[in-house]
DNA sequence: TGGACATGCATAGATTATCTATGTAATTTG
DNA sequence: CAAATTACATAGATAATCTATGCATGTCCA
């Protein structure tokens, strides 16, 4: 039995991964539209951020989170402050307003996985929340800039 | 502790695949769409389909799949027929290219999560293909038409 | 057997999300 | 201080998606 045979592994996990993305993406009813609302979690994660430090932490470039903040700005949940430090940059924060949107996400991200764990007892859940390390963990790991790198390329 | 609690738990789990199939997308360089890319790795376990049996199985409009279509047979990596039994549908399949598509988008997928993937061990492995079942049996759950209702509401 | 309704797919039109390339203003550096 | 760099914005393009609707085929029944 190799069930655990890494070239399959890498392929099985994005794809198990997608699916339950774009499942919940499709039936969570909210109002905010998704890229808005992964960046209003952002920053209630990071707290008051650059812009281009939303852009690394998402993994995105730059002129997207622009684009995704003046909507966000226009809804009235974030601001903008001048950085103290350098006039170029900007610190985006969440408002109160923002907040509130990103709870009612959060309410209906919740609601649309309920049926599903609802029925699930403890040990399930302990499984479901041992998932969320692992991909945490990769995450994190394929992300990282490689620490002890093979150096096949200078 | 309450590290499992449903409440976050829900929530902790779509962020995690989110930011997981995000970044995968992002940083895996296949020439092909992702949603073409998506619909080939259907079509691929599903065998040759019709139009909205795709669309069911994906999750998505049959407007969606009808756009993806025409690129993938522009492509020509998908033929169509007649279906036998009902003119008015076709039976979508992969053509050899489409196949061969389909598995250069695979190793494109291994090669972005191999570097985390291949630092692992045998215990550390078993756990992702345990979280990849987790996220398999959340989805089947949450997508099934609930089979033992509460009937809290008529 | 023929009309009414249902079904399978295509088209139209709009919105969201995203990228690369480039421009502008502020900062740092030699 | 001029040149290079940095932080962000703008331009322009493409992809992914949806809802609403149109057209052809199938089914059902009086």
């Amino acid at each position: 039995m190799r069930v655990t045979e890494p070239t399959s592994l890498g392929n099985d996990l994005l794809r198990s991964a997608a699916r339950l993305s774009r499942w919940a993406s499709r039936h969570a009813s909210f109002d905010v539209p998704f890229a808005q609302a992964r960046l209003l979690a952002l920053l209630d994660e990071l707290g008051p951020s650059r812009v281009s430090t939303l852009a690394a932490a998402d993994h995105s470039s730059q002129p997207s989170i622009t684009t995704q903040l003046h909507r966000l700005e226009a809804a009235g949940w974030v601001e903008r402050a001048v950085d103290p430090d350098d006039a170029r940059a900007s610190l985006v924060s969440l408002t109160p307003a923002g907040k509130d949107a990103l709870e009612d996400v959060r309410r209906a991200r919740v609601a649309v996985l309920a049926p599903a764990l609802d029925g699930l007892d403890g040990p399930a859940l302990v499984r479901v929340r041992m998932a969320i390390d692992v991909l945490d963990e990769l995450l994190a790991a394929a992300a990282e800039p490689p620490s002890h790198p093979t150096r096949k390329d200078g």
